[in-house]
RNA sequence: GCCCGCGUAGCUCAGGGGAUAGAGCAACCGCCUCCUAAGCGGUAGGUCGCAGGUUCGAAUCCUGCCGCGGGCGCCA
């Protein structure tokens, strides 16, 4: 039990003394801290149900419940506002609860769902950008913590390998090597493993086959035939997009290492593959997909809809199969054989009318089952002018770029401070990565995922302020403070009331986090979980700041104060967890 | 044209119908003999795009308008 669940009981059991129901007495962290720790708001809206005078109703409430004795003070405020203050007794014993847990409080989920994260979402032949730094870091975060409060997860980097872009590769590399085997139909293979052929000449070809594809009919159906031959299976082209998808996979795992991602899965649009046929043949037998100008097509429309929604084009007219096809299949495999109750698609919101469309025809197919499918979207990551993020040359920026950028701008802060140069130049070079990632991580969490918002390269790496490295260092001052106390012997207690000022306020923090990976997790918003880490790293440094603990000549208050830096750092290190942001040894 | 999202301090952004709307940066004033100053304290800065409506109470919910961004069958 949190300490604002207990608090909820006792108001809730006030409310329903008084006749209302025991919901009115939810519980939160007081707005008014000059006022009391926490508030119910409860009086003014059972008042409203109820028809009563809200301040009758508060008075009721509080004289039932101020003989409790885990209350220091209950008053009423305004029209109705019900503060609360615990006592000193009644703070320590939940934080020393809480130091005792190894959940720190957080609840287990009552029942597990097997979650499938579907983020990242990199694509053959394309380096990873800054578009998809948002997509890995927030699919990341929401996989640590659904992990975390006890769902089945797996996370699906879904690899984009399979459409229309295959034929136009295929083709670009037929205009530059007409003579490789692969496209000889007559050879049965063996197919050389070795091409010569790197990423770096496939992103170089496909723009401009983007453009031919567009502008010209003939070259449009070239591509189109290579895509249906490939989806067909032609031996050539298969063995000539393994060779695609190996160049394209190693350039993004390096990218994934770098910013400390792993996939449990790697799954394409490809690992479905042999389930189109079968789908589109199905459907349309079953009457579910009908065939429109040569194309077989699934309606998604339904009378509610303020517009009419455009059917889900699963073949097209020239029999090849689309992302759409593939992100249907892509939700049969995931309920029938990974058994997905909830599945995750951290996508571009620009993208949510056609994962509406995969939603509704997953359904309307019978393929979804019981399993609830769910947009995460979010903003585009823009440039200070407010457009898509370029770099000087107008060209997009590779996210390994945006590495070394944010990496270098760490290590030039590293180098004015007194203490690098008692650090070696292996040390620095990680510290300088560690932190650079925490600082590009964090930017981008720490704001609401819905909004669109602004890389400011110079502000990022300024590394001051609300920012990952302020967080790293008061996670690396609590280590530094707990290895000096151990070093003499010195073990961190109980917490013992009534505390320093500064050391309430970062106990009555701690005491928060419940509440707070639950509503993340229900707003699916790593923005709650960043904003809180910055919250609990600030009000660490004040008390740091007011309390010089290792000096403290009071061996009793010592051990309290070092027991709240140990609860602290355990706090700091799951939510730093659950972000994906690493903490320097010292910095 | 229709649909979706967004307009909050000079800048970048938080704000789950509640009290006096917050933070970081930038500006100004302070704090290192002391556990890491990538830090701490303080000052200043707002008709929450505009107009209505619902409510005891609206930045938050509803309607309209203005502005910005995005999307709208055989690309992903």
């Amino acid at each position: 039990m949190s300490l604002l669940s207990d608090l909820t009981s006792i108001v809730g059991a006030g409310f329903e003394t008084a006749g209302l129901d025991a919901s009115f007495g939810a519980v939160q962290v007081s707005d008014r801290p000059d006022l009391g720790q926490f508030q119910c708001n409860g009086a003014l809206a059972a008042a409203r149900s109820a028809g009563r005078d809200p301040r009758q109703i508060a008075r009721q409430v509080v004289t039932r419940i101020e003989g409790d004795h885990r209350l220091a003070s209950v008053s009423i405020a305004g029209p109705g506002f019900i503060n609360l203050t615990v006592t000193g007794r009644a703070l320590a014993d939940c934080g020393d609860a809480m130091a005792g847990d190894e959940r720190l409080g957080v609840p287990l989920v009552e029942h597990p769902l097997n979650v499938i994260v579907d983020y990242a979402g990199p694509n053959v032949a394309k380096a990873m950008h800054v578009g998809h730094l948002r997509a890995t870091i927030i699919g990341d975060t929401l996989k640590h913590l659904f992990r975390f409060a006890g769902h089945e997860v797996l996370g699906d980097a879904h690899f984009g390998d399979w459409g229309l872009q295959m034929g136009m590769l295929i083709v670009a590399t037929r205009r530059r090597h007409p003579d490789l085997a692969h496209f000889d139909e007559s050879y049965e293979g063996p197919y050389e493993e070795a091409l010569d052929i790197t990423l770096a000449d496939l992103q170089e070809w496909y723009p401009g086959m983007v453009r031919q594809v567009a502008d010209d009919e003939v070259v449009a159906a070239e591509a189109r035939r290579a895509t249906t031959d490939l989806q067909s299976g032609r031996p050539g082209y298969v063995a000539l997009w393994e060779h695609f998808v190996r160049v394209s996979r190693a350039s993004q795992e390096q990218d994934f290492s770098d910013l400390g991602v792993e996939f449990d899965l790697w799954y394409g649009e490809s690992t479905v593959r042999d389930l189109l046929r079968p789908l589109v043949d199905e459907t349309l037998a079953r009457g579910i997909a009908v065939r429109s100008d040569g194309a077989v097509v699934i309606e998604v429309s339904r009378p509610d809809d303020k517009a009419r929604m455009t059917p889900l084009v699963l073949e097209t007219s020239h029999g090849a199969f689309l992302y759409g096809t593939t992100d249907v299949a892509t939700v049969q495999m995931r309920v029938a054989e990974l058994r997905a109750d909830l599945i995750l698609y951290v996508v571009d919101a620009r993208q949510s009318y056609h994962l509406e469309q995969v939603f509704r025809a997953a359904r309307r197919a019978g393929v979804s089952g019981r399993a609830v499918m769910e947009h995460i979207g979010f903003g585009t990551m823009n440039a200070p002018d407010g457009t898509p993020f370029k770099t000087r040359e107008g060209g997009v920026l590779r996210l390994g770029d945006l590495i070394e950028m944010v990496t270098d701008a760490a290590a030039a802060r590293l180098e004015e401070s007194d203490l690098a140069a008692r650090y070696s130049g292996d040390e620095r070079a990680v510290i300088a990565r560690q932190v650079g990632i925490a600082a590009l991580k964090f930017g981008d969490l720490v704001n609401n995922r819905t909004s669109n918002y602004v890389f400011d390269v110079r502000r990022f790496t300024a590394l001051e302020g609300k920012t990952g490295p302020y967080l790293q260092m008061a996670a690396v001052r609590m280590d530094s403070i707990l290895a000096r106390a151990s070093g003499r012997g010195l073990a961190p207690g109980a917490v013992l009331p009534p505390g320093h000022e500064t050391e309430t306020r970062l106990v009555l923090r701690l005491l928060q986090l419940p509440e707070v990976i639950d509503r993340a997790m229900e707003l699916r918003a790593p923005n709650h979980l960043a904003e809180f880490a910055y919250e609990v790293a600030a009000d660490f440094s004040r008390f740091y700041e007011a309390c010089h603990i290792l000096t403290e000549p009071d061996p009793a208050v010592q051990s309290a104060w070092l027991g709240t830096v140990r609860t602290a750092r355990r706090v700091l290190e799951l939510l730093l967890d659950l972000l994906g942001i690493e903490v320097p040894a010292r910095m």
